[in-house]
DNA sequence: ACTAAAAGTGCATTAAAGTGCACTATAGTT
DNA sequence: AACTATAGTGCACTTTAATGCACTTTTAGT
């Protein structure tokens, strides 16, 4: 997954889940601050801040092997 | 997958492929001091950084649900 | 159109990631 | 034991993620 891809996913996860971004702030214990430059795409998120936001929306980061170089 | 799950996927599959931490910073572009302490477990790379790292592998960065909450 | 909730931005500060260089430690080989 | 390749560490520096506060913009409901 892109970087894209994946804020897609956390934004759409969240939604799903009817969680605003304070709320989820709250219970994943990443700033709103550093959420909200994330979900807006401006941002490099390190994996300890990635790995909270998915924990808290029920998801978990792994790693894949990938299919195809192209594309 | 927890940090150190992912450390280990990174470690173990650069030497499935018979890549040394040097040959690995290269082709990721990702220093050999950051690759060095990460794969010691000290750090907590940025998603731009696994990415790399990961790229360089073959292997994605990816979000997937969560089966269980506990454990 | 008005309002309220939610999301996004600018600025400043602090903490930490990323980096290079030189060094040490740990395999693995002869 | 000596040698070599590979991995790990200490120090210093630069960049940038994480954060709080106040503000603006956008979205949704009436």
């Amino acid at each position: 997954m892109h970087f894209k891809e994946i804020i897609d996913t956390i934004k759409e996860r969240r939604k799903m889940m009817q969680v605003n971004q304070e709320m989820l702030a709250e219970i994943s214990g990443v700033s709103l601050r550093s959420l909200k430059q994330f979900e807006s795409g401006k941002g490099n998120p390190t994996l300890q801040t990635l790995q909270r936001l998915s924990e808290a929306l029920g998801l978990e980061v792994c790693l894949r092997i990938k299919k195809l170089d192209d594309q």
